[in-house]
DNA sequence: AGCACGCCGACT
DNA sequence: GTCGGCGTGCTC
């Protein structure tokens, strides 16, 4: 007697485990498969893991029902890299292996795009009832744009209904495709300077081989060329490549670049795509065609099959780290996957990750500097202004005022840039100290002016700003610290015959606005940009000439060992506004801390000095890159009940290589009425930290916690507050 | 995560 | 009497 066939399905559940399920007779399966089962009294989509496993005991095994398509989803090398970051993330299988599909295929719709008609008139005119306004026009349509697509009619406001209809009546028929623009010329590689040739020169020759490198670039040296020039020089026709990039650096400028250098070859992948959109990009990447993608994060987990080259640009922006659920680093997955896949990986940053810096000094990367900027343009020169005793207009000192207005007069703009970690409005009483604090989160309320209202930036918590004191109802009750906004005002007063432009969350929520912004800036006329992170990252004002950094010091003296890291990288990429074009540029810093090492070693511009540096501390504290590091957190009603849920995890995860630090309270403790605990585990040996943590979650998995507590266990974390 | 089952309170 | 609140347990 034979054994029957038995599959192991994954699911799209939070769930630490497999099922396993009998084969039809009539079914040929393979890994990575989509399948239909039967769960519960629910029919389910799976993706199929394993084959010809033994059946567990005593359970009744229920049947596939069928499969979706007969060509695993997943390829083998998708598939083996999620089971990878599965298992070193410590997140269940089945939510990983479904977030690698788009959303039409996680709901168990067909693998192929919905049909997209062309249209035709079958008549030379529509007769049709007089109230039928719009199927005349739907009609008109067609007949002036014939071979018109059902997708380009519902666009501009025609229902499918329509088109139904007027099919039925036979007044228009499907027909084939109108010819879409043709082909355009793409650019060859672009001509490098003597610097670039030489950084060229040293990329990885071949794309059949594992190879990691580290390109470290100064701001505005031309990395993106560098990226053109090697896809341009190494990427045959039928091959794939990947371009990774946070999402804010993935605007249409960067995207025009791209495809003028390789057309329609160039795909998006981002989080503005709608589920169509999706689905079509990531089948044809799942067909093999020869495809360069940009996109952010998730890009690194699609279906590649002939990937022959793997970029990060910005490798040490910290959104490559997700930050829920499935908290993969998008970048480490990338040089796993160029791993598995024996394919080169270059990580390009002006201030790279300590992270890889460490890889680079441990030869595990390969280092390319490339330390001088194309063009005419020099490194901008960097100054310390210590603020300490000086009088401050909303933060801003005379001096920086006096550099603000001569640049202004060599008919020059200049950029304020306003840190505002740490640094947000508050609403403080003069008279009694009274700070308004959230109801439901250990944090400040922050002040916005705009409507005039209180926010919580931890919560969905808000309410209507007092004018006076609420606890002892002075009217001596004042908005505190640098808000964008502040700063805008008091630049307004002292400059009122300048532009001021203000770039931060609230002036750019509508869509498109900041290509209107950047649009204005780029004319040159003298004006001043007021701004907070997002004027850090990758534009390009060539007549920017001064920044200014309003505080400095927010990094100085935190809490999270990456604070440090993360304030430096800001400021350097800041600075590299200044200064773009033929004109020298001039960074202020503003700082109480002017003799600090961290600042005057940023003013000698060398962040290869200062990456060692930090590197020498973390070291000495054995933090990461140096250890390994997870973070199992907690969450409950009482803080009481997470710090004991952490203590009860202690002693199992205690092991001589194992170094635990904690239970202790989150420095915001309590978040939306929760009470958040961590524990912090450390280790020599990955592996070793990897087999705990695996313990730890079979333990918390079959725990009968109250239904309120909640944990997660993130694995390289990025922040440790 | 869903979904059902089950056990208590306030309704016609 | 029964509708429905959400706590608990199970899903091959």
């Amino acid at each position: 007697m034979t054994r029957p066939a038995i599959a192991r399905i994954a699911l799209n559940r939070p769930l630490r485990r497999l099922f396993d399920y009998l084969i039809p007779d009539s079914l040929e399966l393979a890994p990575g498969q989509r399948v239909t089962v039967p769960f519960g009294r629910q029919t389910l989509t799976g993706l199929v893991v394993e084959i010809g496993v033994e059946p567990p005991p005593g359970v009744n095994l229920k049947a596939i029902k069928g499969t979706l398509e007969a060509w695993p989803a997943l390829p083998d090398n998708t598939f083996n890299l999620l089971t990878w970051a599965s298992d070193y993330y410590q997140h269940p299988l089945g939510e990983c292996l479904f977030t690698a599909l788009p959303p039409a295929l996680r709901r168990g719709r067909p693998a192929q795009e919905k049909a997209d008609e062309s249209w035709h008139p079958a008549a030379t005119e529509a007769v049709l009832p007089a109230n039928a306004h719009r199927q005349v026009a739907l009609f008109n349509a067609i007949k002036e744009s014939p071979g018109i697509s059902s997708s380009a009619l519902v666009k501009s406001g025609f229902s499918r209904a329509q088109i139904r209809n007027l099919q039925q009546k036979d007044l228009i028929t499907e027909g084939a495709k109108a010819i879409t623009a043709p082909a355009t010329k793409d650019l060859p590689a672009p001509t490098l300077s003597a610097a670039q040739q030489a950084a060229s020169a040293q990329m990885p020759e071949h794309t059949h081989e594992f190879s990691a490198t580290l390109l470290y670039g100064i701001t505005g040296s031309g990395k993106t060329e560098l990226y053109l020039h090697y896809l341009k020089k190494h990427l045959n026709a039928n091959e794939q490549a990947l371009v990774l990039v946070p999402e804010i650096n993935l605007t249409p400028q960067t995207l025009a670049r791209f495809r003028r250098y390789f057309g329609n070859r160039i795909q998006v992948w981002h989080s503005a795509l709608n589920d169509g959109e999706r689905l079509s990009t990531w089948l044809k990447i799942r067909n093999g065609e020869p495809v360069i993608l940009i996109g952010t994060r998730s890009a690194v987990l699609l279906p590649f099959s002939h990937l022959r080259t793997i970029i990060v640009d910005e490798e040490h922006d910290s959104s490559y780290k997700q930050g829920e659920g499935f908290r993969y680093s998008g970048r480490d997955v990338a040089v796993y996957r160029a791993h598995l896949n024996r394919c080169p990986v270059i990580l390009g940053s002006a201030t790279p990750s300590l992270e890889s810096w460490h890889n680079a000094q441990q030869g595990k990367y390969q280092l390319i500097r490339l330390e001088e900027r194309a063009g005419n343009a020099k490194p901008p020169q960097l100054e310390l202004l210590d603020i300490r005793s000086r009088p401050l207009e909303a933060g801003l000192s005379r001096p920086t005022l006096n550099s603000i207005k001569e640049t202004l007069a060599r008919g020059e703009q200049a950029l304020v840039f306003v840190n505002r970690r740490g640094f947000a409005p508050v609403m403080m009483c003069f008279d009694c100290g009274h700070l308004e604090e959230c109801p439901r989160c250990d944090t400040r309320l922050t002040y916005h002016r705009r409507d005039h209202a209180m926010r919580c930036h931890h919560c969905d918590f808000q309410m209507a700003a007092s004018h006076t004191c609420p606890k002892c109802q002075s009217e001596n009750y004042k908005p505190v610290g640098q808000g964008t906004e502040r700063t805008e005002d008091t630049l307004a007063e002292q400059f009122p015959d300048t532009p001021i432009v203000r770039v931060d969350r609230d002036s750019t929520q509508r869509k498109g606005s900041i290509q209107a912004i950047l649009k204005r800036v780029n004319t040159g006329e003298p004006c001043i940009l007021v701004g907070t992170q997002m004027l850090a990252k990758g534009h390009d004002f060539p007549n920017v000439t001064l920044v200014c950094v309003v505080n400095a010091d927010g990094g100085l003296f935190s809490v999270d060992f990456r604070a440090p890291e993360q304030m430096i990288q800001t400021l350097l990429q800041v600075s590299g506004r200044a200064g773009r074009g033929d004109k020298p540029g001039k960074v202020l810093i503003q700082t109480c801390h002017s003799d600090h090492p961290l600042l005057t070693n940023l003013c000698q511009g060398n962040y290869a000095a200062i990456a060692d540096q930090l590197l020498a501390e973390r070291e000495t504290g054995a933090l990461p890159p140096y250890r390994a590091m997870a973070i199992v957190r907690a969450e409950a009603e009482t803080m009481q009940n997470s710090l004991q849920l952490l203590d009860t995890l202690k002693p199992m995860a205690q092991s001589p290589g194992i170094e635990i630090w904690g239970p202790l309270p989150a420095v915001i403790a309590r978040k939306a009425d929760r009470h958040r605990a961590q524990l912090i585990l450390c280790s020599d040996s990955r592996g070793h930290l990897n087999r705990v943590l695996t313990q730890l979650c079979q333990y918390l998995d079959q725990a009968r916690l109250s239904s309120s507590t909640r944990w997660v266990v993130d694995v390289d974390p990025q922040e440790t507050g």
